[in-house]
DNA sequence: TTGCGGGTACGAAAAAAATCGTACACTTTT
DNA sequence: AAAAGTGTACGATTTTTTTCGTACCCGCAA
């Protein structure tokens, strides 16, 4: 019953309301053919869709009036933080700084960054408690 | 017909293939079990599914006297990258930092791992070309 | 040679996911 | 008040994914 995987194109549908927040099916049905990629289905399919997320759980949707409007139950930071957790524990063993090193060293960072990122060590040296 | 992309049960076969090196089906099906939260089915399922990914261009095989012997084509490495561009682009808006803050508030790093990450932003600072 | 104990190949069934057609409800316009 | 426009509900079909049964192959021990 209780799934709490989204299928693919669920999860397309997620990203969409992540991007323009809570929204009725006819935004997100189009801000889908917006997006590239995306292969365009008729209305009543995201309809139905975004029904059946509702039912599993994955959407909360507010009434008011005529259109419902949905809304994302897990965001994206919370599912953002998700993923980058199993990818410590499973694929660097634990160890948050190599994933770390892995991704300054692909993607270029700014000074400013590279600061924000020091005064950041230094807190959790410090032991602060930094959110 | 060329979709690049591996379904869930796939990406199932492809962890226990990294896992494990280049394995035979038997292999890959018991691993399979011993991995927790995974449903048990027969021999014959593992087997095709690890054919089709094979005839989809996932999986390299080797064909030595009887048993094939099949391989993963994209390695762990390269699909971590992938997720993590990914990530970096669509969800940080192209800061790398701001995963790197994240990730580090997160989990914590040992003092070792903190003194790494610093001689690595010493490095980037420096234009050096780090590995 | 015969009969197991492994293995692969592959068609087809079962299950799950995605798509659509159609019915019907409510406003707004004419 | 009828027609047009926009919406939800939902059964049914289509497509894709997952599963398995069965046929067949090969080496080896009895």
């Amino acid at each position: 019953m209780s799934d709490h995987n989204p299928t693919q194109k669920e999860y397309l549908i997620l990203k969409v309301l992540w991007k323009l927040g809570p929204s009725t099916v006819r935004k997100v049905h189009e801000e889908l053919f917006a997006t590239p990629g995306v292969k365009k289905v008729g209305y009543t399919t995201t309809l139905k869709l975004m029904q059946m997320m509702h039912a599993k759980g994955f959407l909360d949707r507010n009434e008011e009036g005529v259109r419902h409007v949905y809304k994302a139950k897990i965001s994206e930071k919370e599912d953002t933080e998700k993923i980058l957790d199993e990818m410590v524990d499973r694929r660097f063993r634990g160890s948050a700084s190599k994933l770390v090193l892995q991704v300054l060293g692909k993607h270029k960072a700014s000074q400013k960054e590279l600061d924000e990122i020091r005064a950041f060590l230094d807190d959790l040296e410090n032991g602060n408690d930094v959110h």
